[in-house]
DNA sequence: GTCTATAGCTAGATAGAC
DNA sequence: GTCTATCTAGCTATAGAC
């Protein structure tokens, strides 16, 4: 067989890229195409059920980053809960690039997006809830501050990358994740 | 001269519903000829420039609303801070359909779109933050923490339609409005 | 001012050589 | 597995009749 001129895990970052900065219409092939370093008929040759698939494996594969990396470091059982809280929103400063990345979740609801990934979209926020209550009750929140205070903590990590975006200041953002540290770790 | 078949105010109606909720690239002349009532060539015949002046149309008029509606009854001289805020935050429910509609900010400032309106979603941001200040100031909050409490609450609009729109549960957003309203009104 | 018809282009997707 | 070449459908935009 003849080899892959491109490894999956340099492909889906370059779809990534563009599915996540331009949304799931505004992603044409050529952009993917030329983002990968492959021709269109090379992707429909990786990706047979064409850009709907690709998009989908780009949910996927980001799904999975975000559980090796800001789940487990939220949840390490090795650290305190305090340390693990710092260290998840470290990582989640990374995963939007300071602010100037957007979130794959706002890319794709829009209205054609939102039919096709609903599903994934849904789980994907469950499953920050359900990581950011499990630090509140590590924290010795109350269940049901808890669970308000990761959907509070989901919001504004949304909230504050469109209005950094929006204002053209990345300084919003930080200051958001830095809001959020101090309040969880104050209680 | 044959008279209009559309009134602008039902056009710019049209127009914005297409915009808000399909994005600037997922919107097609089709979907807005048939959102308005008229063919593709009288759109034109109304917007010499194109898709992006309707576009950009559609920012102005929506900007106007804010302002007539939002806007003034956040400032109303005629009632206290108080009754402003609740006001203007039950507008500010009825702009967004209890959370069922898109913010334009959000729909024009993917990629393409952000490039072309960025000025104006800043304005338009600045005049949100700007009017949430003025309240707080009304309401006695120092004026670092007006302009604080301001930005946070521009956020969470943003913040929690996203989520809103992502869990497919209205309530994230009632709530946050609420929410709002609690934390102005007991300081 | 609105319409039908269409130009010119780019989109997503496919065929078949290598 | 990757490529060039191509298909069809949809896109934005325009021409010209009424």
């Amino acid at each position: 067989m003849r080899p892959q001129k491109v490894i999956d895990k340099e492909m889906l970052s370059g779809l990534t890229d563009v599915f996540r900065s331009k949304g799931y219409e505004g992603a044409s092939l050529n952009d993917l195409a030329q983002a990968t370093g492959l021709k269109k008929a090379s992707l429909y040759h990786r990706f047979p059920e064409g850009k709907q698939a690709m998009a989908n494996a780009v949910m996927d594969h980001t799904g999975k980053w975000v559980e090796d990396n800001i789940v487990k470091s939220l949840l390490d059982a090795d650290e305190s809960p305090q340390q693990r809280l710092k260290n998840g929103l470290s990582n989640i400063k990374m995963f939007y690039d300071e602010g100037n990345k957007d979130c794959i979740f706002r890319a794709l609801s829009m209205q054609a997006g939102l039919t096709l990934f609903a599903e994934q979209i849904k789980e994907g926020m469950d499953a920050w809830v359900s990581t950011f209550t499990a630090i509140g009750l590590a924290l010795g929140q109350p269940e049901q501050d808890a669970h308000n205070n990761a959907v509070q903590a989901l919001i504004e990590i949304q909230g504050s990358l469109i209005v950094s975006r929006g204002m053209n200041d990345i300084t919003v953002f930080e200051n958001t994740l830095k809001n959020i540290e101090v309040r969880y770790l104050k209680e």
